[in-house]
DNA sequence: GAACTTCAAAATGTTGACATTTATTAAATT
DNA sequence: AATTTAATAAATGTCAACATTTTGAAGTTC
């Protein structure tokens, strides 16, 4: 069983595209592959053994996660996570998994419900046994992946999961020092819970957009204290 | 000058790979390939007198449009417009685009918001010489990326314009007899820049919200009167 | 007549070579 | 010595051929 947090696990695509495409997602996300550093696809060629065309395709799928920007007659570059663009990432989330969790609470199976309660009795035995640790990063996504799942908006959901989440994972991969989840967080989950099982959606609106800005106010802090060390 | 209300008109790419994505984008927007169809490679080379490797890497960008659904081993489909799939691209909307007016109201030049001016004083001349006719797509398209322009956001605006507008003039292009933007739309629009000027976030995003919400509830009813001729 | 096999045709996936553009280095000029 | 120019190397873009998988039709069996 894969435990890596930066997996993101949607595809299960047997072509080299789709293998590569995963291999070099992660190297991206965990850091292996610098941040803001050219991806030379003569070279990326030769170390995984695949010819250019599916190399091709694999950095056009990562474009589209955002991982990589590509310039026509230049190359690819991995994605560089300055403050900007983490804060706007954040700044996205909050609009689009606000919706997510007022949809949710209309559409929510009530075995996802229970998965949720599942994931957040989980990171309560964890806090408790680890004495006010952090929530483990990868509990963490599956509670908010579910969340997202249980709005049904297949749009919203490719939105956050496949574009968005990945640039998350990559900055809090690459960040693990800091204050991601305070235990404050596991509150916050339980009143997220709370609210869908109400089937509250402005309930639930309220606490996920109040969760995101603060977890987006922290890294904010947490940047504007490391400027040099990025 | 182009006035196709198609154009997304966010690339300049002299590639072939670049020249083939808008061709193809311009062909699935408009109608010319219908809805579900699939895109064969090989046929698709022919036509367009290109090789294979160019154009699957804009099939791959397209993707990323959303405009085609891409299956490995099986091919490339035009997307389809179901009533669910519109239904949530215009959930996914309100929720960026709300956003994005909240952010324009703080962040927009003087010179944008001239921009909107002129836009809105166009449509006003518009109506008034056809008699109340309907707004131009071409210029509700202009007013509401200008607007997203504005907020500031890259992540936001990436989002909206390369993701899910495509997606919004894909409908309206092949739903042209839908009585798309009554003239309260324009009303709505001046209610919107009022709120940007105020630099009221919060006005900004209700008016906007509220506008998204309206036009989500005119397509939910046309969609439901004409289950069969779609 | 319906369902399962078999085989051929067509489609997608992949590769290595070629073309063109960009980047690099050395020479030349001021 | 610094800047510009020219030649070379390397990288990206493109193509056509090959490999593998899927599709679909023909034939067979129950």
């Amino acid at each position: 069983m894969n435990t890596n947090p930066a997996k993101v696990s949607f595809d299960n695509d047997s072509t080299i595209s789709g293998e590569i495409t995963e291999t070099l997602r992660d190297a991206i996300i965990t850091g292996e592959f610098l941040q803001g550093s050219k991806l030379s696809e003569t070279k990326l060629a030769k170390d995984l053994d695949v010819s250019r065309g599916p190399l091709r395709e694999a950095i056009r799928k990562l474009e589209g996660m955002n991982l990589i920007q590509h310039i026509p007659q230049q190359g690819a570059r991995v994605i560089t996570l300055d403050t900007q663009l983490v804060l706007e990432v954040y700044e996205t989330r909050e609009a689009l998994e606000t919706k997510a969790a007022s949809l949710a609470a209309l559409n929510m199976t009530s075995s996802e419900v229970d998965q949720l309660h599942r994931i957040i009795d989980a990171q309560s035995k964890f806090m408790h046994d680890n004495s006010n640790a952090y929530i483990p990063a990868e509990s963490d996504f599956a509670f908010h992946e579910t969340l997202i799942r249980g709005s049904k908006n297949n749009v919203i959901k490719n939105a956050l999961l496949h574009r968005l989440y990945p640039l998350i994972k990559m900055f809090r991969y690459q960040n693990s020092k800091m204050s991601n989840s305070t235990s404050n967080s596991l509150l916050e989950h339980r009143q997220i819970v709370y609210a869908i099982e109400q089937r509250d959606p402005e309930l639930a609106a309220v606490t996920v957009k109040r969760h995101i800005v603060r977890a987006r106010d922290r890294i904010k802090r947490h940047l504007s204290k490391n400027l040099d060390e990025n």
